[in-house]
DNA sequence: ATGTCCCAACTTTTGGGA
């Protein structure tokens, strides 16, 4: 099975690079993150054209998440549900073929100073919560832009980014804390030591120059890291015209359970 | 480093956000 995340930054502006990574790249499950859109405008015909059942929970102008699906998408769960959540459309799960998929896009926090910036603290702390308990059977997957570059090693310059968001220490406790589930970095776990960038920059250049983050990430649960035959990022959607600012990330692997 | 892109609107240019 294999299941993608990618913020495509609109996918009003991007439907035609989206329809033609999903073709060129089969994944099972996609999920997405800043959609821009409302539930009225997001493509739901076009992903079934392409054989994908796909549920969104968006607001319109910001935010928005979604999960497709080729493999079934059942139990769909927008938003936090019972816990506190008013910080935008950045969350929606579903099952698909078995395994549990959740889809965020973790608020930016904007600045150090910025009462955004403690709500992305409690949006993580929520999210560790809504995540709940990750027991050796359970079959969970959660995706997404967290906005966070989880070590110094994410980044393409530490020095550069000192008393800026993303790179904290109090961020990185929280993606700290999801590991304490038992979730697994799929991604820095398959590659161990090597810098991989999901996020440049549009201004300056920064993709040319090698000035990028892992700042999006695929957590597995036990079982499915167990599972994993592959994980990569796949940069070459970042180039070319009209391209997200970021690249999608994509993990292979064995079904639970499976022989 | 602040050079881009995307959205909405009292829309044809500007401001907010990332």
């Amino acid at each position: 099975m294999k299941v993608a995340t990618w913020n495509v930054n609109s996918l009003t502006a991007r439907w035609e690079r989206v329809v033609a990574w999903i073709e060129d790249n089969g994944p099972d499950v996609l999920c997405l993150q800043e959609t821009k859109q409302d539930d009225s405008k997001f493509p739901f015909a076009g992903f079934e054209a392409l054989g994908y059942e796909a549920v969104h929970n968006g607001e319109g102008r910001w935010n928005g998440v979604a999960i497709a699906s080729r493999v079934g998408i059942d139990d769909v769960r927008r938003g936090f549900g019972t816990i506190e959540d008013d910080d935008g459309a950045r969350i929606i799960g579903a099952t698909c073929n078995g395994i549990e998929v959740m889809s965020c896009y973790v608020p930016n926090g904007r600045a150090l100073d910025d009462p955004f910036y403690a709500r992305k603290l409690s949006w993580l702390d929520r999210l560790a919560s809504h995540v709940g308990a990750v027991p050796p059977q359970r079959a969970l997957i959660v995706v997404g832009d967290f906005n966070v570059a989880p070590e110094d090693l994410d980044v393409w310059d530490p020095a550069a980014l000192e008393g800026s968001t993303h790179v904290t220490g109090p961020e990185r406790d929280r993606l700290r804390a999801i590991g304490g589930l038992g979730l697994v970095d799929i991604v820095r776990d398959r590659r161990p030591g090597e810098q991989v960038f999901t996020w440049w920059d549009y201004r300056n250049g920064a993709f040319h120059r090698g000035w990028g983050m892992r700042i999006d990430l695929v957590w597995c649960s036990p079982l499915v890291a167990a599972g994993v035959t592959d994980a990569l990022v796949d940069r070459e959607a970042r180039k070319g015209t009209k391209p997200s600012d970021h690249a999608p990330v994509v993990v292979t692997f064995e079904l639970p359970g499976a022989p």
